[in-house]
DNA sequence: CCAAATAGGTGTATTATACACATAATAGCT
DNA sequence: AGCTATTATGTGTATAATACACCTATTTGG
């Protein structure tokens, strides 16, 4: 009880390692020129682009400017789009490219892989429980106070 | 099924994320200027100490030179010392200052209050579960192959 | 006794990150 | 309508984490 190698962040953080490391292999040694953060912001677009990049700041928890520079390196690989929204020209629609969706399936494999190799043993009521129990410190985190 | 928010890596990357800043935010509100991964380092010496720069690096997964580096800041900083073993002169031990030692207890009473505050409404049982999920990503994770 | 292995460190480069500030556009009050 | 406050995005700049390629010192094993 008294180690900190009992505590949760410290599995937490190993597990969040490891896991960036294995896709980081995976994708170089598929030749894919994305990094697991780039992957991160292409993985939330997929699922609710058009975004503005103040929308995707909070989804992936970071800074504006960082979403921002993140998508000048998405844009420079040619696989996102700025579009300035017609109806508030203050705002930029955040979109995937054609190349992007090309890509994706293919990415996505090595995740499913990656994911089906960790979690051999591991029964789905566990990982249920450990999703949950996941989820519940973020939100107990995020609470204010 | 489909969408990754729904995949363990998505959640231990978040819940990772924000024990990190959550940690920061503490140590600096408190005027304690060490960084969660200066802080990781730390955690394993003071269980570990005297250890050698290549089992610092093995145990926190880091590149040796990147245990380098943080040794020159945290010995800047006057928290570790580093000693030539007399029996092997090729290898460094690394020890944590009187100054560190004196920290601990304050940097442990913040990442404690952080732990409990994160595990409010979760059962010994649910807490053991996830514990036991994410060692077991982890090992799968380390097989080769 | 010397070649191979091992321990540590430097030089350098990349990536992720955000704060302070700048600019443009909209919204809202009078 | 007109001006101020707010909002959306981007730039300048700085820092932290990270590791690869390479270097040096030491030990080890035939």
């Amino acid at each position: 009880m008294n180690s900190f190698v009992e505590k949760p962040p410290y599995w937490i953080n190993r597990a969040a390692f490891l896991f960036r490391a294995e896709l980081q292999r995976a994708f170089a040694a598929d030749g894919i020129d994305i990094t697991p953060e780039e992957w991160a912001l292409l993985m939330v677009l997929n699922e609710r682009a058009p975004a503005t990049v103040g929308e995707l700041a909070e989804l992936t928890l970071r800074d504006r400017t960082t979403v921002t520079r993140f998508l000048d390196t998405l844009s420079g690989k040619g696989l996102v789009a700025r579009t300035p929204d017609p109806n508030d020209r203050r705002r930029t629609m955040i979109t995937l490219s054609g190349e992007a969706e090309q890509l994706f399936p293919r990415m996505l494999g090595h995740v499913e892989a990656m994911i089906g190799r960790a979690g051999r043993g591991i029964s789905r009521d566990e990982m249920a429980t450990a999703i949950s129990v996941l989820q519940r410190l973020i939100s107990n985190l995020n609470e204010k106070g």
